[in-house]
DNA sequence: AACCATGCTACATTATTTGTAGCATGGTTA
DNA sequence: TAACCATGCTACAAATAATGTAGCATGGTT
């Protein structure tokens, strides 16, 4: 998959609105759990494998290689990490934990009708 | 694709967290896209591939039907619009529109150094 | 010098997405 | 009322992406 950059199309959009770019990231399988799970902090390569507990080495490092280009995360000694750009980002979807739980509430609560 | 249901296993983890749940269902491709297209309003099929420029048929059926069993969309005469759940959900994220223009903007400066 | 752990690549298998054609239904117009 | 539409959606083959497993290369330790 060609790297989702702003100003470009993208999947799903011919406009290259920076949106557009990022939702196509965003919607690509485990980029959003990357992000979500380096959120408590750097880990290397080994540690991220066994955050995200079922991702394989192959698409671990090829998202790593688009969140790192495209300046969501960086690398450092101590492993990957968020970037302050990744750091933004997490801090608007951070509310998805709590939002989801909340979710998962209601639709258990449904199923019991 | 097996739904991700809360409480579930499902792709990425086997704890049934919401969380992961949640972010297994926005990870599919188009679903983001989806629900950022309906934010601005109830739209038909057809409207809504429109809006989605390039989205094939079958996968937005899939999709619409996914989303509309975990309750962030429904549909009415007017067409398919978000649930009161979605939203929420649009409102958490609904930031990012602005946060990726000055991300673009970041990418844009840093490749002129 | 044998042993580890780590970061990562290779590659075949399996799963998902795309693209195009077109069907079934219900309304509208001639 | 019969030939048009537009709509919602399905079928299905081709293309693309993700998984799973093995294992290599590097650098540090015993």
């Amino acid at each position: 998959m060609t790297l989702p950059l702003p100003g470009r199309q993208v999947r799903g959009s011919t406009t290259g609105k920076p949106i557009m770019a990022l939702l196509d990231l965003l919607g690509r399988t485990w980029a959003l759990g990357i992000i979500w799970h380096l959120h408590t902090g750097p880990a290397t390569f080994r540690e991220l494998q066994q955050r995200c507990e079922k991702i394989s080495p192959t698409l671990l490092n090829t998202r790593l290689k688009e969140l790192k280009t495209l300046q969501l995360i960086e690398s450092q000694k101590s492993g990957y990490q968020l970037s302050s750009q990744g750091v933004d980002l997490f801090e608007i979807i951070s509310p998805l934990g709590c939002w989801s739980a909340q979710w998962a509430q209601a639709l258990k609560d449904e199923s019991k009708i």
